[in-house]
DNA sequence: CGTGCATTGCAACAAGTGTTTCAAAAATTA
DNA sequence: TAATTTTTGAAACACTTGTTGCAATGCACG
C-alpha cells in the first residue's frame, strides 16, 4: 500500500508481541483496513475468526483507549482516500506538522484540492457550455444574494471592465428586481446560490425562465432546486471545516467564466479594457502610494 | 464524479417527487455518499438535520426494504473506490494537457496552487498573527473598494452571522467613509486591496491609522503602498493568465480568518449561528424548492 | 506434579441501532 | 368551510453494538 498510516505502522511494529488471538485479529485488520470502517467490529471479529472481546483487548494494548479509536482512526482514513485528498494528505504529514493550529493549513488545502478537482473533464465541459451560452446572450443578468453576492458582485464587476453587456440585479431599496424589466428571450440570467438556497434568487430564477431567458446556474448540488430551470448549471463544492460554507470554488469558476469570455472576444475585451483603464486614470481612481491628504 | 451510482442517480432522479423531509435527507445524503457508509443511520439523519425514521422513509420511498439497503450500496461503492484509488491516481497524472481549450484548465489548477503555496508555513503564521489582531479588536472596520469589494463584504456577511463586531465601510452615496466616526485604539481594520490600488483604500486606512487604530492588510506584494502602514499583513497572489487579477485567493485568505476567528471563540460563534438561523428562519430567507408564486 | 500467570471464552451490561406504530399537524381536495 | 389524505414527530420495539468482569483454559517453571 502507498499510504502511510501511523496505526497500521504501529500494528505492524508490535505485532510480534502480541498473543496469538491478537495477532489473529491484528492480521485481519492491516490485511483489511477499510473494512474496520466498514463493519461493526462484532462482525470483523467473525470475519478474523476471534472474539468480540478480543478487538477491544487489541485496542487496550496499543494504548488506545477502546475499539472505537481505531474504527474512528480507519474511518477518517477512508474518507480522507475517498475523497482524492490522500495524495495531499501524505505531503502534509510528510512536512513537520506541529499539529498545533493545523485549521488555517487544512482549510487552504481542502480549498485547494476542492478547485484542483473543478478541472476534471465534466466540468471543464459545463464551464464551456455556460461560457457559449453566456458568449451569445444580448445580455447577461448576474443575480446572487446573502453569501454568493460576493460571486455575483465580482462576475458583474469584471463583465463591467470588459464591456457593457452586464446587469447586476441588486440594489437599495429592494429595486434588485428591478433589473429584468426589459429582459427576453435574447438575454441569459446568471444565478449564483447555494445551501440554504434565498427563496429571491430562486423566484427571480423563475420568473427569468418564464420570461424566456436562458438560465446559467452555479451551485452546489446536483438536487439543488436550481437544476430543473436551468440550461446550464455549474457545480462547485462549499464544503469546510468550518461553521459556514465556502464560497472559494465559487468565485474560481466565476473568475474562469470570465476569463473564457474575454478569450472569446480578445480584441473587443482589450479594447473594453483600455477605454477602462484610461476613464479610471482620469478620475485618478488609482494610486501606488499613499496620497498625501487632500484638505 | 467519475464512476457511476445507479443509486445515487436514482435518488436525483426521483428527487422531486419527494416531501419536503425526504428531499432534505436525500440531499444530504447525495451530498455525503461517504458518510452513509461510516456512520450510523440515526447519526447521518441527525446530521442531516431530520428523524431518523425518515431515513428508514426514503428507503421505502426508493422500493428498497430497508435503510439497511442503501448503506449496504455506499458501503460496496466505497470499498471499490478505495480499492481502484490507486489505480486511477496513476492514470490521472498520464492524462496531462489534452492542449485544447485548455484556458479553463489552467486557471483551475494555477488557482489550486495558488491557494496551496498559501498553506506554507510563513503564510500560516501571518494568518494567524492576523487572527490574533483581529480576535482581540472592539470592533473590525472593513474595507475593500472596487475588485476587493467582494472579498470584503464576503468576511463582513461571515462575521455577521457569527456576531456583530464588524462595520463595513460601504455604504450609497459616498457615505462609505462614516463608519470610522467613532473608532479608536481598540478597533481594527481589515483592508483588502491589490494593485492597482484604490486610491480611498490607501486614503482610509492611512486615516484609520492616525486614529489609532490597527491595521490588518491583505494585499499582493511585499512593495504594496499599505505595508508601511500596517500592523499585520498577508500576502496573496493575484496572477492569472487572463486580463484581469484573480481574487480567489484572498477570498480564500478571508474565509480562513473567519475560521480562525470562529475557532478562538466555537461557543460564542455557534450561538450567534444558531440565532442567526432563527432570524432568518422567521423571515423565511431560504427555501430548498422553488416557491409557488406569491400573489 | 502442582502453582502462578497470562490468555482466552463466555455471559451480562448499558447504550445505541434500525424499524414500526400511532397520533398530531399540514396540505390537499371537495 | 369541512373532509380527506399526506406528511411529520415522538415513543416504543426488538435487536445489535462495544465493553467488562469472571471463570476456564493453557502453559511455563519450580
Amino acid at each position: 500500500m502507498l499510504q502511510q498510516d501511523v496505526l497500521r505502522d504501529r500494528i505492524v511494529a508490535r505485532f510480534e508481541e502480541m498473543s496469538p488471538q491478537l495477532q489473529q485479529a491484528a492480521r485481519y485488520i492491516v490485511e483489511n483496513t477499510q473494512e474496520v470502517a466498514l463493519v461493526s467490529m462484532r462482525e470483523l471479529a467473525r470475519n478474523a475468526g476471534v472474539q468480540p472481546a478480543t478487538m477491544t483487548r487489541l485496542a487496550k494494548f496499543l494504548d488506545l483507549s477502546g475499539y472505537e479509536d481505531i474504527r474512528g482512526h480507519f474511518s477518517e482514513a477512508l474518507r480522507l482516500r475517498a475523497d482524492g485528498f490522500a495524495a495531499r494528505a501524505r505531503e502534509r504529514e510528510g512536512e513537520h506538522g506541529p499539529a498545533g493550529s493545523g485549521l488555517a493549513h487544512d482549510m487552504l488545502q481542502s480549498l485547494s484540492a476542492q478547485i484542483g478537482r473543478l478541472s476534471e473533464p465534466e466540468s471543464l465541459a459545463r464551464l464551456e457550455g455556460a461560457a457559449d451560452l453566456l458568449g451569445q446572450a444580448r445580455r447577461v443578468y448576474v443575480l446572487g444574494l446573502r453569501s454568493c453576492h460576493s460571486v455575483a458582485w465580482h462576475f458583474h464587476y469584471v463583465m463591467t471592465l470588459l464591456g457593457d453587456r452586464t446587469v447586476h440585479l441588486d440594489g437599495p431599496a429592494d429595486t434588485g428586481a428591478d433589473g429584468l424589466l426589459r429582459a427576453g428571450p435574447e438575454d441569459v440570467l446568471l444565478v449564483i446560490s447555494i445551501s440554504p438556497y434565498a427563496v429571491q434568487s430562486l423566484e427571480l430564477s423563475a420568473l427569468a425562465r418564464e420570461k424566456g431567458l436562458s438560465v446559467v446556474a452555479i451551485t452546489d448540488s446536483e438536487v439543488s432546486p436550481l437544476i430543473p430551470i436551468s440550461d446550464q448549471v455549474i457545480l462547485c463544492s462549499t464544503e469546510s471545516r468550518t461553521f459556514f460554507h465556502t464560497l472559494t470554488p465559487a468565485l474560481a469558476v466565476s473568475e474562469v467564466l470570465c476569463g473564457l469570455l474575454a478569450a472569446r472576444d480578445r480584441e473587443g475585451s482589450l479594447k473594453a479594457l483600455q477605454e477602462a483603464d484610461q476613464h479610471l486614470a482620469t478620475l485618478n481612481i488609482y494610486a501606488n502610494s499613499i496620497p498625501r491628504r487632500r484638505i
